[in-house]
RNA sequence: GGGGGUGUGGCGAAGUUGGUUAUCGCACCGGCCUGUCAAGCCGGGGAUCGCGGGUUCAAGUCCCGUCACUCCCGCCA
């Protein structure tokens, strides 16, 4: 058949999910690809597949010899269409395992729409080829079930996010990626402009600072689907580019953009996994969170707090811990119910993970008792043991594990080792959403290395009202609006109330040693706006490939992406970043250094 | 920038203290088979074991280097 007419003849009727018996006899027409096929001597079954599920066809004997002949000739992967009857499958043949189980098509015709050569891996529920070979054909390992499936919940989750927030009056608005490059943060992409020789764009590492400029312009509640770009290394949770649910709203405090939030996960995890989400979700203080579970994005499936252990510290006899907390340190311990039979190969390798966090160790010791300790530094602390074990809430047969640091550097690395436990003690229920809010966070940080102040989160956000005397005279204790979403571990959101002063501002930019020449020249057209009636405004933007990767319990936010990069931000697949024309680089005024040649 | 892991036909894996012709499943080719659904059975082709060097009578295996991928620390306002 001449292929131009094959798509009027033997266009599709239906799709390979939806036949039933409640359509047998009638004659129909599918299209898809050969998943599976059975040659049974003289009948022979196909699996037909496209993206809405799988028929079986069947060629039995009787059939025109065309008809046999092409049945003989498909491979897997073949694009086929089918012309046949629709007929319910002999009893004991039905497949209960499948949703079009009970019917099979009788093949009438077939015609062969485009052939596949031999597969680099094969089509199945998850593509079992190593990662790199998945990317460099993702066309194919797209088909499989799982990616299908990913993408389907990808495309919901949008829907479900678009419907509720539109419903409550936000604009979807687009902002520019081709951008000016703005300080601090992570690295810009850069793109060369041809015609303003010598002058950069950058890509937008979020849609920020114009998102505030459209609160100035009046559209008090904006969102948009935004691709972010950052050059930093990529991990399992990051991307080069990925893309957030950007919003931001007008004439609103902090708990308004919470409780927004709130309601478009509630309708996402509804819509896109027929999940209730109760809300509102927990509040933690970014104190509490980093003292009692060392993280400020903490798991929330599990207890195992970490506590303070600077009391007993002070008064023992163990020299490390006294020094630690001479020099302004911080002494937390880990209560491990039921932990003291644990090996010393274990306890190393939890060793190994505080040590990876910055920890110079992790002491040790085993309750033996109501009043007894044993191993590792109990000998410091045997006078005080039972005081010790009623303090912690401890019992027999529990595991103390202590880190003494820095106190920051003490609650992450010790905070790492809660996390690993939870894994290792199969404290993780899948399908358990534990959200919570992360709120009062620093605005400023102590950078050690420069001896200044840098921002903890970004420039623009508010100062809590009840730290704006002292902003300048304590920077460290400042908080400011910011709040994270945090579930199951993972930072799902971030966003904050952001300074509508341009004074506020300016003493802001002045802590962190940002001139007000300098700033002026990198974000003035953000602050001339400001000059004409901003409005008081706030907002956030959650992950979407997180948080979609956290509904569909994967590993990688790659496995919910269509055409991800790898880990050195390359695509294997059109083979990208690549070198360009001499000429091309000539138009844009770039020349390119001598880097380092490897032998 | 640093640390860990992996690399064996098209794909996924096995390969012992170094020892004959590198094994298995899937895929591929040929044959048989009228109810399979990860179909089955019989037969066949296909690998310089990531790459380079070294040790050795002998290297997939040991050593050094290197590349690729991956996980983690740093980095990611």
């Amino acid at each position: 058949m001449i292929d131009s007419i094959i798509m009027e003849t033997m266009k599709r009727t239906h799709t390979c999910g939806e036949l039933t018996a409640a359509l047998k006899d009638r004659e129909i027409t599918l299209n898809g690809w050969v998943h599976r096929h059975r040659a049974q001597g003289g009948i022979t079954f196909i699996n037909l597949r496209d993206r809405y599920g799988i028929t079986q066809i069947v060629v039995e004997s009787d059939s025109s010899k065309e008809l046999l002949e092409t049945a003989d000739k498909l491979k897997f992967e073949y694009c086929i269409a089918v012309k046949g009857i629709v007929r319910e499958r002999p009893e004991g043949m039905k497949n209960t395992g499948m949703k079009t189980g009970d019917i099979e098509v009788k093949a009438l015709e077939i015609q062969i729409l485009s052939t596949c050569e031999i597969l680099p891996f094969m089509v199945e529920e998850e593509s079992q080829a190593k990662e790199d070979l998945r990317l460099k054909y993702r066309y194919l390992d797209l088909r499989s079930f799982g990616m299908q499936k990913r993408i389907k919940l990808r495309h919901e989750v949008t829907f479900a996010a678009r419907e509720y927030l539109i419903n409550k009056g936000f604009y979807e608005i687009e902002t520019p990626t081709l951008i000016r490059s703005t300080p601090e943060g992570a690295r810009d992409f850069l793109v060369p402009s041809r015609v303003l020789s010598g002058r950069f764009y950058a890509l937008p590492q979020s849609p920020q600072l114009y998102k505030q400029i459209l609160m100035v312009s009046g559209f008090d509640k904006y969102f948009q689907i935004a691709r972010c770009y950052r050059d930093e290394d990529a991990r399992g949770d990051r991307q080069p580019e990925f893309t957030q649910i950007d919003l931001e709203m007008s004439f609103v405090s902090r708990d308004d953009v919470l409780a927004v939030t709130e309601g478009m996960m509630q309708n996402i995890f509804k819509k896109a996994s027929g999940i209730d989400l109760s809300i509102p979700f927990k509040r933690l203080s970014y104190d509490d969170a980093m003292n009692t579970y060392g993280s400020d994005k903490p798991d929330l499936r599990f207890e195992l707090p970490l506590q303070d252990f600077a009391s007993f510290a002070s008064k023992g006899d163990f020299q490390v811990f006294k020094t630690v907390l001479e020099n302004k340190g911080a002494v937390k311990v880990l209560v491990v119910p039921g932990c003291s039979e644990y090996s010393r190969k274990q306890i190393t390798d939890l060793e190994d993970v505080a040590k990876t966090y910055g920890a110079k160790g992790l002491a040790w010791m085993k309750i033996t008792g109501d009043s007894g300790v044993e191993g590792g530094i109990a000998r410091f602390f045997e006078s005080s043991a039972k005081d010790i074990i009623t303090a912690l809430g401890a019992k027999q047969g529990d595991l103390l594990l202590f880190v003494a640091d820095k106190p920051k550097t003490a609650c992450t690395a010790l905070g790492a080792v809660r996390s690993r436990l939870g894994t290792d003690l199969g404290l993780l229920k899948a399908d358990d959403f534990q959200f919570c809010w992360i709120i009062d966070f620093p605005l400023f940080e102590y950078n050690e290395e420069e001896s200044h102040w840098d921002p903890a989160h970004h420039l623009f956000s508010m100062p809590q009202e009840q730290f704006l005397e002292t902003l300048e005279k304590d920077p460290g204790v400042v908080k400011g609006d910011l709040y994270d979403l945090v579930c199951n571990g993972v930072e799902l959101a971030s966003g904050s109330i952001r300074i509508h002063d341009p004074k506020l501002q300016e003493r802001v930019f002045s802590v962190v040693g940002f001139s007000m020449e300098e700033a002026q020249k990198k974000f003035g057209f953000l602050l001339e706006s400001f000059k004409y009636g901003p409005p008081p405004h706030g907002g956030i933007a959650p992950g979407l490939d997180r948080l979609i990767t956290l509904l569909c319990n994967q590993g990688s936010i790659r496995e919910v992406i269509a055409f991800p990069k790898n880990t050195v931000g390359a695509s294997p697949m059109d083979d990208s970043p690549s070198p360009v024309d001499t000429q091309q680089l000539k138009d844009l005024s770039l020349q390119l250094i001598e880097t380092e040649k490897k032998e």
